[in-house]
DNA sequence: AACGATTATTTGTATGACAATTGATTTTTA
DNA sequence: TAAAAATCAATTGTCATACAAATAATCGTT
């Protein structure tokens, strides 16, 4: 019998995550999500992988059943577990996505993600405003008041996501509730971005306030436009990092 | 020997039901977007999904953490399997999508998922036309050639769905992927819904034609209009399907 | 009533055995 | 020789069992 000997992958021992069959997963996860195995190329099997971590079988095959239900494996007898192709990632999962922005650039993350939150969000917020019923503005005001007493950038990030999301929560379309993590993952990351150079940025405060006020008002064109003119606020604070020489003091502009 | 088939010809492929914890997955899942278990609520424990479908403890753990992977479920020790709130659900995965169009309403569905469309597609389009490589260009005139060949209405689903995924791809944005399969199940549910009264709708064969055009002559405006027009077509589609009186042949307004 | 120890229940992990599938190899046969 | 059939082998799929770990519920003591 061959000594076993203690795992060699990181442990994270803070967080809750110390089942074996979920370290595994995150393990082949981020693997895969930074290249190391290639769309269409074949893994290790079950016995290496738990010869590997030092992991049984069962716990190794529950791994890999849960990275098939995200869509990046699937596995056959006598062949193996072969990586899908990269369209058919389940990459607005929460750990996939999270996986992904671990592996690649930050600023090229943030830029696809402004990109689909430039397609989207502006619809959204005419869809809200349409949309919605009077309990969900409720929501939004309270998420605005979480953001004005915010005492840091950091305080604000959460607040910040609870608005938006509770503007896609407005438009009763439960097709764009998937979308919701984008959100939470590009404003996570704008916040690194921006902590740095910009301790709290006061300015967005009164653009988030319009977009509510619209939204309340029901007036959908209205809505599409304070949105329109938030995300170029943000896009503003992304190019201001990209300069590291600047002061990244941009977009001051309070309505 | 019992008189085997040769079946020299290709044969049916069949997929994966045959795993016993991939029929099991499927089940719970089914249930679960079915509303039998709703968010919140805990399942029956391992041993008695076991016992239900007459499988083994291991089968039952490794469909529970394929859903587990899907977002649909958490499990905790001595407490079992608890549903998770909708809003963490990955209704983007092709699974999940699939069990909640086969427990939801088909109107409503292909409602919510035009409503996306609408708010993605022009802008896709718009991406598509400005930021495409050549090679890009290839995809979407194969699939408007696989249309214009199609000699059913059935037939063209499939091309039908390449070109819009082709659209898609030619954005050079992967977050945008996922968005993908609403696409896919839209368009095969709208197939169910014409095919009865609607043999081969030629009208949309130009409409595509007008988009591809706009889209190799990288003229953003255009391409994002030429699908607005695509969109609402498809509209009125869904639309006339809606009063079962009426004989469903609206929108022939070839370009 | 408060609090700590105990218990019971459920998921988590390990192990070993065997079944099923199927790519690769070898043998048979036309 | 070439095609078809039989065989082999590697890998996942399934089962049964045992025990570990976590924790909700209970009980007992203060």
């Amino acid at each position: 019998m061959p000594s076993r000997k203690p795992a060699s992958f990181t442990k994270p021992k803070k967080l809750p995550n110390h089942k074996v069959h979920t370290r595994l997963a995150q393990a082949i996860g981020e693997r895969i999500l930074s290249g190391v195995y290639l769309p269409g190329s074949l893994l290790p099997n079950e016995a290496e992988w738990g010869a590997m971590f030092g992991a049984s079988r069962t716990a190794v095959r529950e791994a890999i059943k849960t990275l098939n239900g995200k869509g990046l494996l699937v596995s056959r007898t006598k062949v193996g577990s072969r990586v899908e192709p990269r369209d058919r990632w389940n990459l607005l999962d929460r750990d996939v996505l999270a996986w992904h922005c671990a592996a690649m650039d930050r600023r090229a993350f943030l830029q696809s993600a402004q990109e689909v939150r430039k397609l989207l969000e502006p619809g959204i917020a005419e869809l809200a405003a349409t949309k919605h019923s009077p309990g969900q503005l409720a929501r939004l005001t309270a998420a605005l008041e979480g953001m004005r007493q915010a005492k840091t950038a950091g305080e604000m990030v959460e607040p910040d996501v609870q608005f938006h999301l509770a503007l896609l929560a407005a438009t009763n379309n439960e097709l764009l509730a998937p979308f919701g993590i984008i959100i939470e993952q590009a404003l996570a990351n704008l916040f690194d971005y921006t902590s740095r150079h910009n301790p709290k940025p006061l300015s967005v405060i009164p653009l988030h306030a319009n977009v509510a006020a619209a939204v309340a008002a029901s007036d959908g064109a209205k809505a599409r436009h304070a949105v329109m003119i938030l995300l170029e606020d943000t896009d503003a604070i992304i190019a201001a990092g990209q300069q590291p020489g600047r002061p990244a003091k941009m977009a001051l502009k309070p309505a």
